[in-house]
DNA sequence: GTGAAAGCGCTAACAC
DNA sequence: GTGTTAGCGCTTTCAC
């Protein structure tokens, strides 16, 4: 069995209060017994239990990150970067995967809230109603999707929507196709809105498609059927099966239609053409999301919004219109 | 401030080990009594903390997950896989990247054992002797690594190989070359031992190389200059880079040269050509891994060994050989 | 600066 | 079948 705050107290000679002091407030210890304390310590391979001590102070320095899908490759830089930010800052993270199922993830977040000091939300399909009652019991930050008064992340993808559609009327291309997402999908409404809003576009708006390759390969037809020679697409995994579609359809990209994504998935590098996109800054916002968390852990009562800027990422699956 | 257990036993009349009772061993209570319990707590919205129980019987219901790079596209199919799994079996999993840092990792693994019934190690990159040694504090399951004595689940990569070599001698390749990974990777040894051993082929081993697309880019010139029509890379990410290497050089995969990837990564899938690949069994490895971890929670005495076979997933970067 | 003691939320003997 | 009690490993008053 490993060592207990008291075997260190025992073995050192003090009592197990200063040996608790000499970890969560060493500067109430003299330093001489602090050394001692610490030696003995680490000679018995001691570490504090972190739940015993949640059980006392009511911070279990975990946090817990949930998204809809692991797998889809938006999300593991956002994981990877939040779980080094917590890390660097103590804490621990949970992270779990809902499948996309409101059951399931507020079902894990009633099992999760007692071990947690707070939870991030990313792109959760649980109702507004379900997460105001969930916050009840557990600090939120959320990754966009808005819920009135609560701590929030959001990526700037109408900015986005913006460079991309400016970029493809640049080079020359009038009529735009919009591949949107799922219908509740609070990105894809994003975009809509910035897109429907610009001056001496024809747009043309197409879905709502699934969020994946298949969704892509789908819609390659109607494209085409649009006539527009500039395609926006919901995300990364819908470009690239669009463009996909379209080659199986002798539509050639860029040479035909030009497309842009959104995300940067690394899959979008990798591919060729390596695709033009708008890139989320998914890293940033896993950090922005835990150091929100971690503050609103603090002091309850600071809803804030922060939106991060995105990016245009020009590569090869845009080019000018054809004449 | 949440319900505990003490506001339910007293809002339903009976004692604190009653209510105790009813959640963790319900058939030790009367129906009825249970019932009413039951009936409280779900008014309360009562949940047992699994802290609090933790620190009386010894079990966390939580498993660590420590993966080297949580971006590396081969681990998420893995992390999704094996988090479902052990939530099915109501446990929670703390998941960490060590940034491929041995000296992270150790520390992570040391905050993490009083928090968890065990942790699944994947590709670690800590010495034999650290592992063994902090075996003493806490369960391991090692995944695509031997450490002697030590619960243990390898993806046979060797005969993943053998059918990718075998695969392209179909195809009139005679002169294969092997991108080997880092030196010290247990996979990329494997591989070794395999092709090394095979009759009949014409191998030339390159390496080693970084496991990147980086890596398969940078190599491209020795696979022409070897003179191979056939490769085996050490992983998608090589391969994909390394088509793109030959690409840059005027080389084209499969019409010149025909390339294996290992591991079947997203991307693969997407790419043009379509990578042929030696699939890693990763969502399976995910599940077993916490199979077995949370078996020798139980009975600590059974290191166990499971070989997870691998296949071959033909697509369109292998072609027959130029005449 | 250090010790004593209570208590965090829960389980596990042991009584009855 | 249920109550009583001790205690898991730790922090935190409160004395001294």
């Amino acid at each position: 069995m490993a060592a207990t705050i008291r075997d260190v107290a025992q073995a050192s000679g003090v009592h197990v209060s200063t040996v608790s002091r000499t970890f969560s407030a060493p500067h109430l210890v003299n330093p001489e017994t602090r050394n001692r304390v610490l030696a003995v310590a680490e000679d018995l391979g001691y570490r504090p239990n972190r739940a015993a001590r949640a059980l006392t102070t009511g911070r279990t320095h975990n946090i817990g990150l949930i998204v809809a899908d692991i797998a889809n490759p938006f999300f593991p830089p956002l994981i990877k970067a939040a779980q080094a930010h917590a890390r660097a800052r103590d804490y621990h993270v949970f992270v779990a995967d809902t499948d996309e199922d409101p059951q399931v993830e507020e079902e894990l977040i009633q099992t999760l809230t007692k071990q947690v000091d707070g939870v991030l939300l990313c792109s959760p399909r649980l109702s507004n109603r379900a997460i105001e009652r969930l916050h009840a019991d557990v600090p939120f930050v959320v990754v966009n999707r808005r819920v009135k008064g609560m701590p929030t992340i959001l990526m700037d993808v109408g900015h986005g929507a913006r460079l991309a559609i400016e970029h493809m009327t640049g080079l020359g291309h009038r009529r735009i196709a919009l591949v949107s997402g799922p219908s509740g999908s609070w990105t894809s409404g994003e975009m809509r809105a910035a897109a429907t809003a610009m001056e001496g576009v024809d747009l043309v708006i197409l879905g709502p498609n699934a969020p994946t390759e298949q969704g892509g390969l789908a819609v390659a037809a109607d494209v085409i059927a649009s006539g527009a020679t500039g395609v926006l697409a919901y995300n990364d995994l819908v470009a690239i099966g669009l463009i996909e579609g379209l080659y199986e359809r002798g539509v050639r990209v860029p040479d035909d239609v030009s497309v842009v994504g959104v995300d940067d998935i690394v899959s979008g590098r990798l591919n060729r053409p390596k695709l033009t996109t708008v890139a989320m800054p998914t890293a940033a916002a896993g950090r922005m999301a835990v150091d929100l968390l971690l503050q609103s852990v603090g002091d309850s009562a600071t809803p804030t919004l922060a939106t991060l800027e995105t990016s245009l990422v020009v590569r090869e699956s845009t080019g000018e219109v054809r004449q």
